[in-house]
DNA sequence: GAGTTGTATCAAGAATCGTTGATATGAGAG
DNA sequence: CTCTCATATCAACGATTCTTGATACAACTC
């Protein structure tokens, strides 16, 4: 459980930020290579360097290297995953809703 | 798009604490005061009312006056939204998932 | 009204994160 | 072996974010 709120935590983390939304976009569907990513979105090399470190820290992504260029994929079993457990907490919050359990 | 992505980037962010999972965990089934907040998460009161308010203003929480009390709840449909998304995600890569498509 | 209690805001320090430029690594080409 | 190219790492700076203590506000009690 402490864990898996850690590994949660370090997920979402690598989740809150646009220019790491865009890559994982840009992953759905393919493997896609880092000049590539770096053509679209338009930063530093060593920016996006860093970006994919970690996207690949939290299991969001894999990498493959294929002579001198990395191709980055998606994980979809983490992803999955998460969307799993956001969507088991609404509907946990759905059934177990007892309208009137007041605290104070 | 844009709106979304920048509204997807603040859900993330706020989700990216382990406090704030917590919350969000004791908030699952049922409103929650603060006062019991502050009795489980061994947090200073102000440190938790900041948390509080990065949910809120994330559009996770909502908050509810109850004389000198306030109630916090679960926006399940933000949830669901956010789990849903991430289903989708996973989902498309997989279909779309064309085997071969080099780059470089 | 004054006092008390629950919660929010403010200001400031500490820690983390995003960004940049310089440099290193690793692999193919000549 | 040297050169070049694609990518990664490092060091440093700036910007957020987390945390804390002091204070303010809002609502109830007396």
């Amino acid at each position: 459980m402490e864990q898996r709120l850690d590994e949660a935590v370090s997920l979402y983390r690598a989740l809150g930020d646009e220019t790491r939304l865009r890559i994982l976009q840009m992953l759905v569907g393919s493997e896609v290579c880092v000049c590539d990513l770096a053509g679209e979105l338009e930063i530093a090399q060593p920016l996006l360097s860093h970006h994919l470190k970690t996207l690949r820290e939290a299991g969001l992504v894999q990498a493959r290297r294929d002579g001198r260029w990395m191709h980055y994929s998606l994980d979809p079993e983490v992803v999955e995953g998460l969307g799993g457990a956001l969507s088991k907490l609404a509907s946990d919050h759905r059934e177990r809703g007892a309208p009137d359990i007041k605290c104070c």
